[in-house]
DNA sequence: CGGTCGATTGAGTGAGCTCAACTTGAGTGG
DNA sequence: CCACTCAAGTTGAGCTCACTCAATCGACCG
C-alpha cells in the first residue's frame, strides 16, 4: 500500500502561510526531488519551473504519470513510500515541510483539509481522463489532447484568460513516456498536426494553436468525418 | 472541472453508522447507477455484488476505469457532474445518501474526513499503477497484473488470508475495455497463461492461480529471461 | 568550424486489431 | 430430456498502426 497524492491550486492565502512555515530548495535541470521507494517524509510545493513524475518498469520502460507546474503541490501522503520519482525539467524552486509541521498546519487551518480533499478529487478526475487517453486514443488524439491540457493549464495560471501559445518544458521523450508512445511517433504526429494547419511551432519548444476547434475534434476522436 | 472520487475500505463502525443514515437500493445486472453527466447529488456505498465504471468516446470506444466490490465507496465529489457511468455487473445492493445528509455526517465524525482523504490517496496510487499498465505493458503483462489485482482485493476482503482462486464477475469485453485491449486479445492471453501453466479455469468465470510467483514476474515485465 | 545531443524523417517489422468462423454454455420450450 | 436459440467466448487469418532501427537534420557550444 503506497498512498500518494498530488495536489494543485491551493488558495493564495494558504500558500503564503505555508511559505512562512517551509524551507526553500533550488533544483537544477534533471535533478531529482526524490526517488521511488524513498520514505514519504516531506510535503512539497513547487513555486518555479516544472517537474516530471515517473515510474520505471524492471527493464527500463518508463511511464511519466504527470507534470507539475508552479502552484502545484505534492507529497501529501499519510504514510509509506513514494511510488514514483520526481525530477526537475528545468531550474526549479520548491518549498518543503516536515510532516509534523504540515500536520500542525492542517490542525491550525481545519478548512484546508477539505480543500486538500477537493484537490485530490480533481487529480482523480485527471487520472481517469489519462486512462481513457492511454487505453483508447490513437497517437494523434493523444498528442492533441496533451496540447489542449497544457493550453488549459496555461490559461488557468493566467487567471482564465484565453491563450493561443504555450511552452513545452519537457523533451519529446518525456512527452512520449507520458502519452504511452515513442519519441519518433510524437515527432511524426506533431508534424502531422502542423502540416494540417492545426498548430505551428513558434520555436522548437513553443506551440501556437492555429485551429483550436479542430484540435479539440481530433483530441475527442471526432476526426475524419 | 469534474471532480470525482472513488473511495474504498471505510472502517466497519463508520459503515454501520452510514447504513443507519442511508437508503438501500437493489440493482439488476446491467442496470446503471447513474450516467455520465448526471449531477453528482448522491454518495453511494456498495454492499453486495459488483459494479463497473466507464467512460465513452464519441464514436463508441469505451474505457473501463475501474470496478467496485462490496465495501467500496463512491460519488464523494463536492460539486459538478459525474464524469463516467456506473453499471451493475450482477445483482447488486447499495446504500445512498443525499449530499446534505453526508455532509452533516462528516461534521459529526470529523475524523472521517481525513480517512476519506487517505482513501482518495490510495485510489490515486491505483490510478497511477493503471497508467503504467495502459501506457507501457504488453497484453500478457496487463492480464497478469489484472488477475493479481483481483486476487489481492479478494484476499483483502477475506481479512488478509492468502487465496488461490477468484471470480471474474465481468465479461471478457469489460476486461478488455479495462486493460485497453480487445476481447479477442484478452481471450488469447488467457489461453496463453493457461497453456503455460500459470493459471487454470475453474469455471468460465473463476480463475485458479497455479504459479503465483511466475504470474507476478509476467505482471512486472520480468518475463522471457 | 567539428562535435554532440535532441528532433525529424524514412524503411521495414510486429503486437495487437479486425473480421470471420467456430465452440461452449445457459436458457427455453416442446 | 432433448432440441433449439442466442449470447459469450475462443481461435484463425490477414492487416494496420505504432514500434524499431537507422540516417539525416539542426541547434547550440567550445
Amino acid at each position: 500500500m503506497r498512498p500518494i497524492t498530488i495536489c494543485r491550486s491551493l488558495k493564495p492565502e494558504v500558500l503564503a502561510d505555508m511559505r512562512r512555515l517551509g524551507t526553500m530548495q533550488r533544483l537544477k535541470s534533471g535533478q531529482p526531488v526524490f526517488h521511488e521507494g524513498d520514505p514519504a517524509r516531506r510535503v512539497f510545493m513547487l513555486t518555479l519551473g516544472s517537474l516530471k513524475i515517473y515510474t520505471l518498469l524492471g527493464d527500463g520502460r518508463r511511464q511519466v504519470t504527470g507534470f507539475m507546474f508552479p502552484g502545484d503541490f505534492l507529497g501529501i501522503s499519510l504514510e509509506g513510500e513514494y511510488a514514483f520519482t520526481i525530477e526537475a525539467l528545468q531550474s526549479a524552486e520548491l518549498w518543503w515541510f516536515s510532516r509534523p509541521a504540515f500536520d500542525s498546519f492542517i490542525e491550525a487551518h481545519p478548512s484546508v483539509e477539505r480543500e486538500l480533499y477537493r484537490m485530490a478529487a480533481h487529480e482523480l478526475a485527471a487520472a481517469q481522463r489519462q486512462m481513457v487517453l492511454l487505453g483508447r486514443k490513437t497517437a494523434a488524439e493523444r498528442l492533441a489532447s496533451f496540447f489542449l491540457e497544457l493550453l488549459k493549464s496555461q490559461e488557468q495560471l493566467n487567471g482564465g484568460r484565453t491563450e493561443r501559445q504555450f511552452d513545452l518544458p519537457m523533451s519529446r521523450l518525456d512527452i512520449a513516456d507520458y502519452l504511452g508512445l515513442t519519441k519518433e511517433t510524437v515527432s511524426r504526429m506533431l508534424s502531422e498536426l502542423r502540416s494540417r494547419g492545426l498548430i505551428r511551432l513558434e520555436q522548437q519548444n513553443r506551440i501556437e494553436v492555429l485551429d483550436r476547434e479542430q484540435l479539440e475534434d481530433v483530441a475527442g476522436g471526432n476526426d475524419e468525418v
